[in-house]
RNA sequence: GGGUAGGUGCCCGAGUGGUUAAAGGGGACGGACUGUAAAUCCGUUGACUAUGUCUACAGUGGUUCGAAACCACUCCUACCCA
């Protein structure tokens, strides 16, 4: 196959990475793959201790994607056995320790959404307990070897921990010798990372230079922040936008963002070309243009990469559409309660709005709760027909649908023949039927 | 193995016998404002059969009319020494 020039590949191999580690070795590398006509080998290596995968792992993943379109080889690796050791010094977190099949499945679901932006072919997937599984352990111990407390200590993140009085284990302190291993086995020529990975991948480089082999380059990528524009994106502080997520929802966090990442997620996310976003940014720096209508573009641009234009579109329209009260986004959940009578709190607790009613309360005190519902369905508000006697704090919406700002936490509600729709706050919606 | 300092609500952190469900901050959530966001302001932040009851300050047992605080033992973490 042949390759392009490498002035051509660098262009856009360049975009949005922060750092090479060495550049003049990959433009060697690229040289050198060009003329033998020989696909790099770049490599990608991930632990499944959890399926979920966001934005902020395609950001790599879309540069392995430019690897590809370019000719060159993935190489995903799977971690199998680092996540089947778990880690047992989590006395905090106690991560349940992962069985081989849970391993295997996450390992499946993960794939399924890194392919829904890397392509399917042009990649080799590895699992490391392919070669730990067999690494005899005067090998391991001479590879701990080569590490030492102090370079350990000058990583920031052990460096914290160690100065805060918090717990580092020992077994910590294979990982980076484990992720440098995975290069020399599967002779990488180029690993990427975040940037929080330089350690680890400068660690690859010094393994394959002690075992012979030509060192590997490690190409960084920033940490894509997360939606609310602070800290990097993560699932377990909620600032994420998932792979899986439904266009809509997709759209909605997208259009949401901090202003200050539109013109670093249009740079990562994106292939709106740089001058182009500069001047986006610019106006609307200048007041030309408003935040939203870029925010709106990306939004339609990133969704459009996953459903397709029209899909986005609809989303877009939706979004409008829940704004406006005319609609309820896509992840609203779903749920079934018998008919009857029920007292507004347990009517919340039961649907699992909230997790206790004291919660629900204070929820109802603060005027956080809504519910809306069709007027012929024999709705009924402390026992008064809503019809013939409606109360002050029910408002129509259209010619059927009407909301009642709920403010009475004691008041009870009896549904027969309906579904109706309970949100909370802004944005979170309950769909009850029956 | 020896010594020292610690373990408080989601997190940090005050509190050293009694109006303490526990100051203050952060975060989170709700409301107002807005552009959907940010910023700002206001409110909420243990549970329940709710002007009351119960459960909570690492665990267990004890002292006391009364303990998160005092005592004993246990567990856990860090640091110093070996």
């Amino acid at each position: 196959m042949p390759f392009r020039p490498v002035k051509e590949q660098l262009d856009i191999l360049l975009r949005g990475v922060i750092e090479i580690v060495p550049q003049e070795e990959l433009e060697k590398k690229l040289q050198k793959s060009y003329e033998t006509g020989i696909p790099l080998r770049i490599k990608l290596g991930v632990d499944p201790t959890a399926p979920d995968v966001h934005f902020g792992h395609t950001v790599v993943m879309r540069k392995l994607r430019q690897f590809q379109d370019l000719g060159h080889t993935v190489v995903l690796i799977v971690g199998d056995y680092t996540a089947m050791i778990g880690d047992p010094s989590g006395r905090n977190k106690m991560r349940p320790r992962l069985s081989h099949e849970q391993v295997l499945e996450n390992a499946k679901e993960y794939q399924e959404q890194f392919f829904k932006v890397v392509r399917r072919d042009q990649v080799e997937i590895r699992y490391n307990g392919e070669w730990f599984s067999k690494l005899p352990f005067n090998k391991v111990t001479e590879l701990m070897g080569q590490f030492t407390v102090a370079q350990m200590l000058e990583r920031e993140d052990f460096n914290n921990r160690y100065t805060s009085n918090q717990p580092i284990s020992l077994h910590e302190f294979m990982y980076p010798m484990m992720q440098g291993y995975d290069s020399v086995a599967i002779a990488s020529d180029v690993e990427l990372g975040g940037t929080d990975q330089k350690f680890n991948v400068l660690r690859g480089r010094d393994l394959q230079l002690v075992e012979g082999m030509d060192p590997q380059i490690g190409m960084f990528m920033p940490i894509l922040l997360g939606t609310d524009g602070k800290v990097k994106m993560s699932k377990s502080i909620g600032n994420y936008v998932g792979l899986n997520e439904p266009a809509d929802v997709m759209y909605h966090k997208i259009y949401s963002l901090a202003d200050n990442l539109i013109e670093n997620w249009f740079e990562l996310l994106t292939t709106v070309p740089l001058d182009e976003i500069h001047l986006m940014v610019e106006k609307i720096a200048k007041g030309e243009m408003n935040p939203n209508e870029a925010k709106h573009l990306l939004a339609i641009n990133i969704v459009s990469q996953y459903y397709g234009e029209a899909e986005a579109e609809a989303a877009a329209k939706k979004e409008r559409d829940v704004h406006s009260g005319n609609a309820i986004p896509s992840d609203a959940v779903e749920c079934k309660l018998n008919p009857g009578s029920y007292g507004l709190l347990d009517l919340l607790a039961e649907i699992g709005a909230f997790p206790s009613k004291g919660e629900a309360r204070r929820m109802i005190q603060n005027g956080g709760v809504r519910i809306r519902f069709k007027v012929e369905s024999d709705f009924n508000i402390n026992d008064k027909v809503f019809r013939n006697d409606p109360p002050a704090n029910i408002i129509p919406l259209d010619d059927q649908w009407f909301e009642w700002k709920v403010d009475d936490p004691q008041a009870f509600v009896k549904f027969e023949k309906s579904s109706f729709v309970v949100q909370i706050g802004k944005r979170k919606f309950y769909k009850v039927n029956f």
